[in-house]
Formats: C-alpha cells, sequence, structure tokens
DNA sequence: ATGGTGGCCTTGCCA
C-alpha cells in the first residue's frame, strides 16, 4: 500500500502535475494540502476517472486538504475532533482506507516567532495530539502525514548561518510540539530509512533555492508502530520539483506491506 | 542587498 503526501500549492494550478504524477506513481492513497480552492470546485470527478474516491476539506483561497484512495475510502471527517470549536481554517481531514486510518494535514506555517500565527501553530499542533488521543488508538494502523512546516532536526534544513536564527520550522517549541505528536505513537518513516541530510521535501520558489540545493525536510509519513513495522521504503520524488509549473514542495511517498 | 518567485478572490497577502 502506498501511501503519499503532498503539498500542491493551488491543485488549479498543479492539476496536470498531480494527474500526471498518478499515472507514473499509481499511489494507493494520496493526500494533498494547499489545495487553495473550495469544495464546491474540487474535481472529485476527474479523480473519479483515475480510479480514485476522494474527500476534500476546502476553504477557497487559502489551505485546503484532501484525501484520494483507491482502496476504500471510510468515515472521511473533516477538521478536529477534540471537543473544542472546529478550527476556523481547513488543515485537516481523516479517512480510513485499506484499513488504516489515514490523515492528511497542512500544519500552520508560524510566519515569525513573535507573531500571533506562531501561537496558532503550537496550539494546532496540539489540538493534533489531542485529537489522536480522543479518535484513536496506537495499536491500530494510523499514517499521519502532511506538511508540518517543522524541520525535525538540523540535518532536516540547509546549512545557514542566519536563516534559522530566532526562526520559524526550527524552533524548540515547535520540535517539542512535534515530538509530543509523535510521542503518541507515531514514527517519522524517511528517517526509518535513511540517515543523511540534504534530503528535502520543500525548497523556496525563490532565489533558485532548489539549484542551490537549499531546502527543508517539512513534509512527513508519521506511522504507528504497526504501519512503521510494515514499512517497505519512503522516498522523496525530487523530479516532480523540476520541469514546468511545479509545486515547491515534492511528494513522500512510503510503501507498506498491508 | 531585508531581496527573490509563485499562488490567490492580485495593485497586497500568503507561503
Amino acid at each position: 500500500m502506498r501511501i503519499v503526501t503532498w503539498n500542491v500549492n493551488s491543485l488549479n494550478a498543479r492539476m496536470p502535475r498531480v494527474t500526471e504524477w498518478l499515472g507514473l506513481f499509481e499511489p494507493d492513497v494520496l493526500c494533498m494540502q494547499e489545495t487553495k480552492m473550495s469544495d464546491d470546485a474540487f474535481p472529485a470527478g476527474e479523480f473519479a476517472e483515475l480510479g480514485y474516491e476522494s474527500f476534500h476539506h476546502g476553504e477557497g483561497q487559502w489551505n485546503g486538504v484532501a484525501i484520494l484512495s483507491k482502496v476504500g475510502l471510510d468515515d472521511p471527517r473533516a477538521n478536529f475532533a477534540d471537543g473544542c470549536a472546529p478550527d476556523a481554517e481547513a488543515r485537516v481531514c481523516w479517512a480510513t482506507c485499506n484499513g488504516v486510518r489515514v490523515a492528511s494535514c497542512y500544519v500552520p506555517n508560524g510566519r515569525a516567532i513573535d507573531h500571533d500565527h506562531y501561537q496558532y501553530k503550537l496550539a494546532w499542533l496540539a489540538r493534533l495530539r489531542a485529537d489522536l488521543d480522543a479518535n484513536a488508538d496506537p495499536g491500530d494502523n494510523v499514517v499521519v502525514v502532511g506538511d508540518f512546516n517543522i524541520a525535525p532536526e538540523t540535518r532536516d534544513h540547509y546549512a545557514s548561518s542566519t536563516d534559522f536564527e530566532n526562526a520559524t520550522h526550527v524552533s524548540q517549541p515547535e520540535r517539542d510540539a512535534l515530538a509530543d505528536i509523535c510521542g503518541w505513537g507515531l514514527t517519522d518513516v524517511f528517517r526509518e530509512f535513511h540517515d543523511a541530510d540534504e534530503l528535502y521535501s520543500w525548497w523556496d520558489y525563490r532565489g533558485g533555492n532548489f539549484h542551490k540545493r537549499k531546502g527543508m525536510r517539512i513534509d512527513l509519513v508519521l506511522a504507528s508502530a504497526s504501519m512503521t513495522g510494515a514499512a517497505e521504503l519512503c522516498l522523496v520524488d525530487r523530479n516532480a520539483r523540476k520541469g514546468e509549473s511545479p509545486s515547491d514542495h515534492a511528494p513522500v511517498f512510503a510503501d507498506f506491506a498491508v
């Protein structure tokens, strides 16, 4: 079972690349982030023609997450179900695919350490942990993927003497919040297979950063123990960042023997 | 040199 996470940075802009990629890699489940469209505009029919059921949680201009599956899509759920008021932004949805409870997450960027959005980011991550506590069992097959907007370790971002000073994506509170989510019972599957640095999933459009290899690994596949044990590979398709009109994120996918 | 590129409901905001 192949599960993918891909921040597409507008599904309208990326639909040709997404459908091409589905044909090349034939994933069983594709989780997208930043679809940037309303539910009404989501091209469920086009995906159905490609063999995929889909569930979209969108808001329009910003954010938006989706799950596509060709191995069943049951119990879809938008937003948190932690007993608190729904998040005003469309940043998480869930579905059960082939017996695996899957989440597609678009964690808030944070913008700056002293910005309100940074506090929103930390609160959002705490809500994700609470949602797991309330609605999932770490003994089950659970895979939580998405754009976490956090580089878990120093080896997960390019070297710079200035860019990561007092910066979001690398701060200890963000990393602690991610560790708390993993502490529920999830493992960063990519690091089960690859120890090297300079392995990234996002590169800023600006400044030719992709070609300078200035990126960050912020798109993660987090898996429960049973799924981590069943993992066969985890890769970034760096080629998807090349060519005409790419997203600034590459797809990250993992294969599981389930 | 506080930039740059690309997305959107575009002349500003978000990433």
